[in-house]
Parts: structure tokens; sequence; C-alpha cells
DNA sequence: ATCATTGCAAAAGATTTGCAAGGTC
DNA sequence: GACCTTGCAAATCTTTTGCAATGAT
């Protein structure tokens, strides 16, 4: 959920803002630009954590307001983004979550089970590893989703001082 | 502490049945076993399969017949097999996919998003990864779900067929 | 007898859809 | 003008919950 979790960005792969991709996908495929769609790329672009329908939602005006965006409209924009290679979904507890995949590198995840923070992680040899099993099953991989679950450095922390003080459970 | 408690542990953890160790659970939380708990493990542990709560209700009795068990319960009771150890719950297109964990060693999944069919493998190199990205990020690991997403062997070859007999999109 | 469990109906949470009105090309 | 998009309300899908009746220990 913090900033500091983002890796760095490749220069390389930023030639276009995902506003301007957005609009390209539109176009190739006769869509329409619109007002909604405009302003929820500004706004899924303008912040780099992790974020799910709700969110996105409690981030934006509410209704009666200016820029306001009804809910299915954002649960359908969102999925464009995706089709449009601007985000990526996965699920956590039940529910989808995104993140920014236009111009950002491929990288894995560990969950904090206890506060739900998610850290980033990339690993050049989990991806060789997943070449080789799916050479191994003549598998023709599209992506790959890996997911660490356990407790974070700080909840470690905090665990063991309050053990400390409490003499705990 | 004694030499009696390993031996035991040992033979236990290898040669009880899913079901014994279920009663063994239930006892241990002072909770009860019945009809439908008991009919519940043998349906669940009759098949290797994953499966999510409606393949596993399908299996089941329907209403009105012998052995019937309500959908809430089906419910209750695969969250009873998860925290008893009998079973690992994932996600997979926004709804709970169950697999035995019970005596079954630990793996990872390959996704054919073609025909959905869930391939499993194992890699050693996989597990050791994950111990040292959680050392480096001092992270107590509790589990990992790894899945790669792709097409499978036959959904590849048939789309060739096709590819080759109708001259292809 | 006590307290857990079940089944029912209903609720809840997340996401989707039909449709009429409005916007974009 | 054609037809895509939006917002609304309502539907859908999966899972959960309150509660009274039933069952296990």
């Amino acid at each position: 959920m913090s900033e500091n979790n983002a890796l760095q960005f490749d220069a390389v792969s930023v030639s276009q803002s995902p506003a301007d991709r957005f609009e390209e996908y539109l176009q190739s495929r006769g869509l329409r630009s619109t007002d909604q769609r405009r302003y929820l790329v500004e706004q899924v672009f303008s912040r780099h954590e992790h974020f799910d329908a709700d969110q996105l939602i409690d981030q934006l005006p509410r209704k009666g307001e200016a820029n306001h965006v009804s809910r299915p409209t954002v649960y359908r924009t969102l999925k464009e983004f995706v089709d449009a290679g601007l985000l990526r979904r996965f699920e956590l507890n039940g529910r989808s979550v995104y993140e920014h995949d236009y111009g950002y590198p491929e990288h894995d995840h560990l969950y904090c089970v206890k506060c739900h923070v998610l850290l980033e992680f990339q690993s050049d040899q989990l991806v060789q590893l997943r070449e080789e099993v799916a050479k191994q099953y003549r598998f023709r991989v599209r992506s790959h989703r890996l997911i660490i679950h356990g407790i974070c450095e700080s909840c470690n922390r905090s665990a063991s001082r309050t053990r400390r003080k409490q003499d705990l459970v």
C-alpha cells in the first residue's frame, strides 16, 4: 500500500502515457473516448498502489459532485483497462485487485496476512523456473502469479514486542 | 519431549485417514461428529480433483434424498476442513477452489485458460526461491501459491489443427 | 441438560446486466 | 444519424448469517 513498494520504472518501455495508450486502444476497437474514461485513466495512474474497485470508487468524487462516475461504469472501465493492457487483475480474499501493468516490470508479491500489505519483488530465477516447468509440460505460458503469504517484518516486530510486554498467549 | 512422541507423531501423520484426522480435530476443539460431516469427508476424499463448492454440491444427493446436505452446511464444513488442515483453498476466476492438503505433497499449478484444466507440478527450486525472497524481506512465510496461466498441450494441438484446416483467424 | 449443528429463509458483498437517455464519431 | 456509453435499478452469483428446531455428548 505504501509508495515505497514501487519498483523502479524501466525507461525503455515508456514512450506513451497510459492515457495515450488507452486512446489508441479505444480507436483501434471503434470504442469511444468519454469524460468518464479519461478521468478514470487519470485517477488510476495518479498513484501506484494496488487497489480494488471499492478503493477506486472511494477515491472518486461522490454522486452529485463533478466528475462522479457510477459504479457500473467503474467496473466496465476496469475491465477495459485490463483488456487494453494498462492494468493486471488478480484475486485476493475473494475480491479483484488491480495493479499497473503498462510500463511496469513483471513482479510478484509477498502478502502479509496480518496487516494485508502487499510487497513487490522481482526474481529472474522465477521467470526461468516458469519456463522450465512450461517446457516440461509443453505448456504455452501466458503469465503467472506468485503470492507468498506470511507475516511481514513490521508485524513480526510488533508481535514480539507485544509478547514480551503482555506475557502472551 | 520423549522419543515416544516423535514416533507417535510420525505414525499419526502418515497413517491416519482424513476421516480419522477430522474426528480428532473435532474432538480437540469440542466440536461434534455429525452425519453430514462424516459424509462430506468421505465425499471430498473419494476423488482427488480440485473442486469448488458447487461442484461438490452437485456430487451430493439432492434435497429430499438420503444423505443430502444443505448448501450452508457444505460451506461451513469446507471452512472446517481448511482449518483442520484437510483442504487448501485458493481462488481462481473469482471463486474458491479446494484441493486435498492432508497427506498430499506441496505443489503448484499450471492453469489452462482455454480448457480450464489445472495441472500440478512440484519444484524444490521454487521452495528454495521462496525462502530466499522471504529472508531478504525478513518475511515469515506461511505458504505460497503459484499459478502459471497459459495454454496446455492438448489445447495447443487442437488449436494448430484447427488453424491448418480452416486457415485461421 | 447443555451446547453445537442443521436447514431454512433471508442477507450480504461483489459484480453484472437490461434499458432508456445521452454523448461521440 | 448510427451506435456506443452511461446511470439507474434490478438481477446475479457466491457465500454468509439469524434463528428455531434438532442432535451430540
